[in-house]
DNA sequence: TCTTATTTGTGCGTATGTATC
DNA sequence: TGATACATACGCACAAATAAG
């Protein structure tokens, strides 16, 4: 699943895999990504790695952290498109 | 904000710049300063670097790590003066 | 309110490889 | 060779928010 002979680190391809579920709508607007402890394990890297991952969606305004909640796909609507 | 062409290494410039806004009260004892992530975000250095700043400080007396929380200013009543 | 479970937040310590001075 | 810095990654401990009972 992670190549990790390649030139693009674990954390890069795994942001790529979730943006992918993301823009396919296999995770919709709203829905919650998997849990870090469920990546953990899908993806068998340490939560340092998922958590630079996750971190590179924030960025991209794909998706919102809530505390004690999850990870959620953000919805087009608080989307920050310039309106 | 950090320039890497003088003599004063980025780590350093740091726990001067972290120094000056506990001193000047910008964070007052009992505060926690910006986390590591944060840090991150504003200096544009990695964590490492972040890491060996607050050394600096934490060997000053200036702050204290609580684990889990979060890295404080010292209070003056905690303060290692003899007491 | 308290306990239990889940999930994210935060920092520590350590390690490898690369690069500059 | 050493200090400094960046990028990446693993394992660990503890805290806080949320949810359910």
């Amino acid at each position: 699943m992670i190549d990790r002979e390649g030139p693009v680190p674990p954390y890069r391809q795994i942001a790529n895999a979730l943006r992918a579920r993301i823009a396919s709508g296999e995770i919709p607007p709203g829905r919650r990504i998997p849990s870090l402890v469920e990546l953990e394990d899908e993806f068998g890297v340490a939560r340092d790695t998922l958590r630079k991952a996750v971190q590179v969606l924030k960025d991209e305004g794909l998706v919102e952290t809530v505390t004690g909640m999850g990870i959620y796909v953000v919805q087009p609507d608080n989307a920050p498109s310039g309106g």
